[in-house]
DNA sequence: CGTTGATTTGACCCTAATCAACTTAGGTGG
DNA sequence: CCACCTAAGTTGATTAGGGTCAAATCAACG
């Protein structure tokens, strides 16, 4: 990963094959250098501080966002607290609309530098580069699926099962992004994973140390985790057994 | 809806555009007529009977299903239950794969009868029709946004504010179907919703009993309800608000 | 080194899961 | 058309786990 994206400068889009439990795989790129050289010409560069807004539901949608390093976190704000949809990491895409208006909030978890892509331009872009337009497809295939194994974890009725399934996922991405994964780093803070995981805080704090308890995990603090028993954490995440 | 049904024979594609509540909205046609004639050419009309199977998960994916009447479930298959993860009416198109397997299972909820498209010829004439293009993403953009509705229903706490948002998630696709909607149709079994909600089927079956006896709703039969008090129902549905 | 917000922990309550008995709705065969 | 059978759904009793609220720690930052 780190190999292509030094070669060439510009927006990055990476695919991660679909998340099957166990199997390790590696993302790809999915722009060409060419591609990306175009639209690093009507990209400008922006950043955001922890905890920023980089746009709210509802706002006019003027562009689309390419994560260069930092963590993003979409949600939807509620009455009733927040509902976060996604947590994004480098290469990650995000900000497509609905009719010109976004439909959920984007903020900075971490200190966050991002591409940002005029829509209009984009939009020019597109037309004229019909291999974008399968780009977008596989964008939008893996945000499905994205979507679809949050509704799973969503489902799921015991915390320390959502819990497992989440620090799986972390882990799988983490290795995807070629980052070492001797230990599970969490950049966002507790809130939102347990916003993520529909949990309330204190039941997500309550799941951690229910798998540190039980030498499943241990954590070197708050943002650092590391698995202790593989096999128990599986098997609580698969939903395929049951066990306390 | 009907009109153009009738019009033109073979597949039909419709998109809602994204619900947002209490905004009735029609769903429009994707698909011209040559497109629908072409597509027409290659598919097969099959049919299933109430609780047949039209694939499993991890059968070898050969085909695209639309449906042209009658109601399918797509869900994946846990030792802890069902993961039900969308009813599918009149028009849905479903089984797109992912590297030549199907990714969930689908089952017919009643007696279904469907064009069945073979995936080499539809590639085929993907591949000679920019235009398709275009309607898959629309029409990913929609399952996306789908799943992510499911995503926040499975994150509603209590047991009542889900079945609230899946009433009107239903009646609200029932509108845009152009179907009558005095009353709500339900034609998939108790079951498939729980699994749908995140609920064992008792907590459902006492969700419902809870939201008659408090007059927000009444049921004719099992698969016939009524909204008698909206305001209430909103209120629950929304997240907005809490109450008993 | 203190202040503030983030997180953990505790005590208690309430809802949904569980398990099981019971009822209903559909189909079947006579 | 009816009696019977079975699967689906409802209801009750009990329990476990997570929500809630509040107090106690912890950690980051100035």
């Amino acid at each position: 990963m780190s190999d292509e994206t030094k070669r060439t400068a510009g927006p990055a889009i990476y695919a991660v094959d679909p998340w099957v439990p166990g199997k390790p795989r590696v993302r790809h790129q999915l722009l060409s250098d060419d591609e990306r050289a175009l639209l690093a010409k009507i990209a400008s560069i922006v950043r955001f501080n922890k905890g920023e807004h980089i746009y709210r539901d509802g706002d006019a949608a003027d562009a689309v966002f390419n994560i260069i390093s930092g963590v993003v976190i979409t949600y939807h704000a509620l009455a009733a607290g927040e509902h976060v949809t996604s947590f994004l990491y480098q290469g990650d895409l995000f900000g497509l609309s609905e009719e010109g208006h976004y439909s959920n909030a984007a903020r900075a978890a971490t200190s966050v530098v991002a591409y940002k892509i005029p829509l209009p331009a984009l939009r020019r872009i597109l037309d004229n580069n019909a291999d974008l337009d399968v780009d977008l497809i596989v964008k939008l295939c893996e945000d499905l699926r994205g979507a679809q194994r949050h509704a799973l974890l969503l489902a799921q009725k015991r915390a320390a099962t959502k819990l497992a399934m989440f620090l799986e996922l972390q882990e799988h991405l983490q290795l995807a992004r070629g980052e070492p994964s001797l230990e599970i780093f969490l950049p966002m803070d507790r809130s939102s994973i347990a916003a993520y995981l529909g949990l309330t805080l204190a039941a997500l704090s309550r799941a951690f140390r229910t798998l540190v308890s039980k030498q499943i995990i241990s954590s070197r603090n708050r943002h650092h985790i590391k698995i202790l028993d593989r096999n128990v954490l599986n098997r609580l995440a698969d939903a395929r057994s049951n066990e306390t």
